[in-house]
RNA sequence: GGCCCCAUCGUCUAAUGGUUAGGACGUCAGGUUUUCAUCCUGGAAAUAGGGGUUCGAUUCCCCUUGGGGCUACCA
């Protein structure tokens, strides 16, 4: 097969019927990689010909995704281009002509079949097990009657479908497959309202917008010879087409409701990054030539190849996803990092009710300092943006309603562990405000561990204890270099004291 | 039921006639760490089944099985 580094035009072309999913982003995605690697134009159209399932607020939330996923696009209906309108629904004069010209060619019939009768139809085609489809009863219904029904009668507009022969089409991604036409149903073009359906305006949209080539989910596998019938009536030369596979639910159907939230949106307001997600996304159904996995929107279009999509449908395993998240999570610049999480600290917090941003038990301000401390210390512990609310706490306000004997350490008796938090008190006090970072910490404590002849553990567990009041916790040198000073030592005076009340 | 698509570890995948069938996530076991997380090392784990073609099949062909999609005046 042929790698053409001829410009490309292909479409993204989202039904406005809900919230955008995230199978239409990974097809968005395939085009848009399809697109950049042959520099070429990907057009946004709306489809939007069925105006009983039509939903106002979804169009803006597809491009809100777009913008958010950072698949960027050349014309659509939000920036224009020398293809308009993008809305199908405004390109109804657009089909006119075009309908009346397959009249003429006598592609089109009119059909009368009512809703009953076609259901009637199929559930006899049903019980007798034989081919679903209609039965082609106004097909032969003479010219005459049938103009003369025109006038009083409500009717659709049916596709003449051929025959005999078969249909045969070479996939990008499948190669050859082909039909019998036999078995290719009369489909509706237009519908009794006068609006085309998908099958016929796409068709249109897709040959007056130029596009090259066809990038779709393989459920339209079975409509492409329809689409091929159309192309030869109007004497156009098809695109190339190529069916991706779907995005499959853990249980291997199509990605759907009950497969919880995979609307593209709901990953942005669980905080996974975008650069994680595309990273993710492109893994699906495609793999770059080396060993490595991690990659960027850059590499990767330049690696693309339409034609190295998978045929098989992948299923979305968010574990990977979650693990690569927090791999970019790591990797953000501190100052970003806190820039992206600081707002789902606060949503966290409004969240639960705490809307002046105070510590619960204490009721005291939280300062920015601390906050800008504590977010930095969970930074690399983090799978979702959304967890850092969470994952702060312990250094925000740790507990102090713990059970004094939570600070004895294995292997060790109250009176040691009183004893050791005594040096631990007097101690902290000699650090230099200064040295209250991290490594600073460690390396002090350690060296007055050594120096002391005290068991390890049984001096940090307590320590670790005192300042997080929990089981499991952060290390002690991040909890104290977060809490600084004056409050590492007031928390060992309180364990201190705790576990003293207790053992007297 | 009919038509069409698909098939390598649990998952995402590499290997397109010759490999000890490789990697990643997850998992398990060690190590680092007082705990958790991180990090490091190692292990278990797959060519759906049956026929061909071939000196040789994960790889090519056929059948079976399994999964999926379509089967609307929805897209």
């Amino acid at each position: 097969m042929s790698t053409s580094n001829q410009k490309e035009r292909t479409r993204f072309a989202p039904s406005p019927t809900g919230m955008p999913h995230i199978g239409s982003i990974w097809i968005a995605l395939l085009q848009w990689l399809h697109v950049k690697s042959t520099r070429g134009e990907l057009i946004v159209r709306i489809e939007d010909t069925d105006r009983n399932r039509f939903v106002p607020e979804s169009e803006k939330a597809i491009f809100e995704a777009l913008n958010w996923y950072g698949i960027t696009h050349d014309e659509g209906p939000d920036i224009g281009g020398a293809f308009g309108p993008y809305r199908q629904s405004e390109r109804l004069a657009i089909y006119k002509p075009y309908i009346e010209e397959l009249k003429e060619k006598g592609t089109l019939y009119p059909c009368f079949c009512t809703a009953e009768r076609l259901q009637e139809m199929r559930e006899g085609q049903q019980r007798d097990k034989k081919p679903t489809g209609y039965d082609r009863y106004c097909r032969s219904l003479p010219l005459a009657e049938a103009k003369k029904k025109m006038n009083t009668e409500p009717y659709v507009l049916r596709l003449k479908m051929p025959t005999e022969g078969e249909s045969t089409f070479a996939d990008k991604i499948r190669g050859e497959i082909s039909f019998s036409n036999a078995l290719i149903d009369d489909q509706v073009l237009v519908k009794s309202d006068g609006w085309p359906t998908y099958h016929l305006a796409v068709v249109i949209d897709d040959h007056l917008m130029e596009i090259t080539t066809v990038i779709r989910g393989e459920e339209w596998i079975s409509s492409t010879p329809k689409h091929l019938a159309l192309y030869k009536a109007f004497d156009w030369q098809p695109p190339v087409f190529a069916h991706v596979p779907l995005i499959l639910g853990t249980d291997r159907s199509k990605l759907s409701k009950r497969h919880g939230d995979l609307s593209a949106l709901s990953f942005r307001d669980r905080g996974f990054l975008p650069e994680a997600m595309i990273n993710f996304l492109a893994l699906l159904g495609w793999h770059p030539k080396g060993e490595k996995e991690m990659l960027t929107r850059q590499q990767i279009s330049e690696e693309f190849r339409l034609e190295d999509v998978h045929a098989a449908g992948a299923i979305f395993n968010e574990e990977k996803l979650r693990w690569m998240n927090g791999q970019y999570i790591k990797a953000l610049p501190p100052q970003r990092f806190i820039q992206l999480a600081l707002p789902f600290v606060l949503q966290s917090m409004v969240a639960k009710g705490n809307r002046e941003m105070v510590l619960p038990v204490s009721g005291k301000k939280i300062s920015n300092g601390l906050l800008e401390k504590s977010l930095l210390a969970v930074q690399n512990r983090l799978q979702q943006l959304d967890e850092t609310g969470a994952a702060i706490t312990t250094y925000l306000e740790p507990k102090d309603d713990y059970a004094g004997e939570l600070l004895i350490a294995k292997k060790s008796t109250a009176v040691n562990t009183i004893e050791t938090l005594k040096m631990l008190e007097e101690y902290m006090q000699t650090i230099a405000e200064s040295d209250y970072t991290e490594e600073m910490l460690e390396k002090i404590l350690r060296q007055f561990i050594t120096d002391k002849k005290l068991g390890v553990g049984e001096t940090l567990w307590p320590l670790r204890v005192a300042l997080s009041g929990e089981a499991v916790s952060p290390s002690p040198f991040s909890l104290a270099s977060v809490v600084g000073k004056q409050e590492t030592i007031n928390r060992i005076t309180l364990a201190s004291q705790k576990l003293s009340s207790q053992h007297e």
